[in-house]
Parts: C-alpha cells; sequence; structure tokens
DNA sequence: GCGTAACCCTACGCACGAGTAGGTATGCTC
DNA sequence: GAGCATACCTACTCGTGCGTAGGGTTACGC
C-alpha cells in the first residue's frame, strides 16, 4: 500500500542544512547541555538517528554550527575589506559588515558564540576564530603605523587589537539583547568609542560615517 | 573506642569556604555541567551531602560562587574609585584595580565569568552585576560631560560604556589566558585604547600613568 | 524489473550524576 | 554525665538523554 508518505525523502545536502538550522536554533535557545539532540531531530522534521548518521555526536554537531555561521560571518566581513583603503575606512567597513551580520542573525550567531566562550571543548574551536580576527585587526593597524613611519611592540599591538575585538563582541551581545535597535547605528557608535576614544568624546568630537 | 579520626570537625563557617573555594576550583576547571558534586565535595575533603547541607543545589552553589567573588571584585574596584577626582584619573584607578584583582585571581574570577555568560540561569546573576558596572561607567562620563556643559543621550551613553566594559572584559579574558602578564601593563594598554582611541595612537599619542 | 544504495524509522541499552535516606559520632550546655 | 544540636558518613534511587541496533521503504542505475 502506497498511500502518501508521511514526510519526503530529501537528499542529503538539503537535510543536513535543515539539521544545522535546527540545531543552531535550539542550541542557542537552550545552550549546549540543556539542548538535546531529541528536540533538535523534532525540530529538523527527522528522526534523531539521522542526525548522528550525518553530522555526526551532539559535540561534532555544535562544532559544525559554529563552523557554518563562523564562515559565513567571516565572509560577510571579507567581501567589505578593501586592503587599499585608508584605515579608518576598513576599520568602518568592517564593523558595519560585522554589524549588519550580526543583527541578521541575531539568535543564531550572538548566542551561539555566547555558549561556546565557556565550554572547554569548543573554546579552541572559538579562540581559533579570534585569533584570526585579532590578526586582521593587528595587521591592519601595523599597516597604518608602517605608514607613518611608526612602530610599536607585537604585544602591544595584539593587546589593542584584541580589545577593539572585545567590544565589538561586546556590543554584538547588547545588539542581541535589543532586538530593536539598528546595526549600522551600533557601528558608528562601535566607531566612535574605537577611532576617537573616550576623551574625544568627552570634548565634543564625534566621528560620522562617510556619505557613499 | 576513640581512635584519631581520621577528619576534623569544622564549624561551618570555614566549611562553607572550603566548599566554596573547592566549587570555583572545579567550575572553572571543568565549567559548569561538567564538574560534578562529588568532584567538589572531594575536592573539598568533605562528602557530598554536606555540600547539599550548607550550600544547596549544585545551581544555588554555583551562584554562591558567582556571588563571592563578584562581590570581591566589586570591592577591589570601589575602594579605588574616589568620585571627586577626574575622569581619566578614576578610569585609571577603576582599571587598575580590575585588572589587578583579575590578575591575582586569575584562573578563579575569569573563568568563573567566562562560564555564567553562556548558561542560561546564570546569564541573569551576571547581567545584573554587568549592569552596575556599566551603569558606574556611565555615570562617569555622564558627569564628566556634564562638567563641561555637554549631553549625550542616554542610549549613546550605554552603548560607549558597554564597549567599554566589553573590552575590559576581554582583556581580562586575556590576561587570564597569559600567566605571565602583567596586570598593570594590561590595565596602562587598555587606558591607552579606552581614553584615547586607535586614531591617537596611530599618530603616536600615548597615555601615561600618573606618578604617584 | 531487479539489485543495491541511500534514506528513514521505532525502539532500546546504558552510563552518569544530581539529590536523598537513614544512621553515627562528637562536642557543648546545664 | 545526660541530652541535644551539629558535624559528618555510606550507600542508595532515579531521571535524563546520548548514542545505537536492527529493520523497513523509496529511488535510481543497468
Amino acid at each position: 500500500m502506497s498511500s502518501v508518505p508521511a514526510f519526503k525523502r530529501l537528499p542529503r545536502a538539503v537535510r543536513e542544512q535543515q539539521m544545522l538550522d535546527a540545531a543552531v536554533k535550539v542550541f542557542s535557545r537552550r545552550g549546549f547541555h540543556a539542548a538535546s539532540m531529541d528536540e533538535i531531530a523534532e525540530d529538523a522534521g527527522i528522526s534523531k538517528p539521522m542526525v548522528y548518521a550525518y553530522l555526526g555526536t551532539k559535540e561534532e554537531l555544535f562544532v559544525a554550527c559554529l563552523h557554518r555561521e563562523g564562515t559565513r560571518m567571516m565572509q560577510a566581513i571579507a567581501g567589505a575589506a578593501a586592503p587599499d583603503l585608508p584605515a579608518d575606512e576598513r576599520l568602518w567597513r568592517g564593523l558595519r559588515a560585522f554589524f549588519g551580520f550580526v543583527g541578521a542573525y541575531r539568535d543564531g550567531w550572538a548566542v551561539l558564540y555566547r555558549q561556546a566562550r565557556g565550554e572547554q571543548p569548543f573554546a579552541g574551536e572559538l579562540a581559533t576564530m579570534r585569533a584570526r580576527l585579532v590578526e586582521v585587526v593587528a595587521g591592519m593597524l601595523d599597516h597604518a603605523l608602517r605608514a607613518e613611519g611608526r612602530e610599536i611592540a607585537a604585544v602591544d599591538l595584539e593587546v589593542v587589537a584584541y580589545a577593539l575585538v572585545g567590544a565589538t563582541e561586546s556590543l554584538a551581545d547588547w545588539l542581541a539583547d535589543h532586538p530593536d535597535a539598528d546595526p549600522e547605528k551600533t557601528a558608528t557608535r562601535m566607531m566612535n568609542v574605537a577611532w576617537l576614544g573616550a576623551a574625544q568624546l568627552l570634548h565634543g568630537v564625534t566621528w560620522r560615517p562617510p556619505v557613499d
């Protein structure tokens, strides 16, 4: 008897994406540990063994989520980073791309990211990604410095870049918690504090985005 | 028969502190979920039911840790915050106190903090503490602004403060991961980026700690 | 049209760890 | 030195949720 099958048979590539979508959703809502594979499977409209067959264990699944979303983000930023622009312009474009991305995926990326910071198995994975970002920012600063014939110690450079990235992550968190906030405006504010610093702000100096 | 008892009987207050010490240690090494009450009990040199009797469930225990360490930190900072100093001086003293504290308690505070960010039950508790910090920083900025007859929107103020706090937290993480790094120097670097901003740094302007 | 590979399911085993029941010893008070 | 509260233990229960065994069905090549 061939009645209409309750669920369609779909090719692996499609199902994998559905599973990842569900996983991101559940992981970010519940947190890694509280999330259950059963719920993820159910949310993806599939049974649990399929998840194991395609994406492996819970840990591997989480890493897969992190990877997909992380890659998406990196690409979004890379598209905006033209290496031959002046430093402030590059910083601005990078920030705008970043906050745009976070704003679009609000409870996807930011929350996933937040999860990963604590859990040991993923802290490393995360650290790698952050390190790449820090490197990019540090490289940008170094480039701008050399252009002025100046130079500072590598550690100092790294720490400054780290602080910048940290502040940005923090505002991404803030953005995720404020659904009505405007990503572009947030990027501008970030630019103000990062580029100008508190002292300038106190003296009424503000940074304004260039009109393209 | 009264042979020497294997373990001494100690008053509650003492045992509670021992338990909290052990809990902080285990929680920060393993993470909230991976940590087991058995291990905490063993590390405290006591049996599990005692932990339940004194500090309650696992969640309550974690909150207690957060609370104790958080209070310690707040006090460390409060001791340095003289409200009648100029803004940069206050910021500097606050930062120095903060990084000094994190440096001293490295794998205590920073890691505990990192844990709490992800897990739902504690994110709230944490958010409250961060909110208090943000409020202080925002208040400081507002105060300095008004002194110059200037004023900006509350949201802008909040976001700037948030970014500052975020950058600071981030460097605290960095400090926790670099055992050889100097807290005082880290505070100086933080001051440079927060107070002066990237633009100034690129132009060779640097901030130096006042000699007391 | 028939084999075979890919897709998909309903169950279950099993370990791990939170929290507890019920009991023993020790010091403190009067 | 009897009574009582407090400190402390061993040894369980029991839920939860990861991961899997084993089997069914649809499409696709040949």
